[in-house]
DNA sequence: ATTAAAAGTAAAACAAGTTTTACATATAGA
DNA sequence: TCTATATGTAAAACTTGTTTTACTTTTAAT
């Protein structure tokens, strides 16, 4: 699985600091969620999708090796 | 946040145990899933979401306590 | 070149998701 | 009623997500 985060973040001109305090969650859980250190909660990405405005599927894509 | 497995399981007739193997993941996880034991991994979400040919959005939704 | 902000990284501790085994309860059909 | 299938539940063990603290490296602007 990868992500998006960090286009979308450029788009909306955030920090990872930014998007990890409009979440709620720490700064380090989003750089390791960019780096794909793993994969995080669906409320998590829920959260994220809402703020972004764009679904789940749009920032969260399922590769062959899932 | 809430879910709509059960009432997707019934759309699509399957059984716990189905829907477990299917996604590759213990029976146990779907039960617990269903009665709000606890949020599951992005991962599985997305291939519920994917099995059930609807978006993420529509199966798990968020709440104002989130 | 220096500085400030942002991003990367790492380890320990803690919280939460998932599996396994096992048993109890419910439901529907024969 | 008996039986098979589906669902609910529980505890232990294991795996993984998340936080906290702290330090390093990168980037962009001055």
């Amino acid at each position: 699985m990868k992500n998006n985060i960090k286009v979308q973040r450029a788009i909306h001109d955030m920090t990872q600091a930014d998007l990890a305090e409009k979440i709620g969650v720490s700064r380090q859980t989003i750089n390791a969620m960019e780096k794909n250190k793993y994969v995080p909660s669906t409320l998590l990405a829920l959260k994220i999708a809402k703020l972004f405005k764009i679904p789940v599927e749009d920032i969260f894509i399922l590769e062959n090796s899932d």
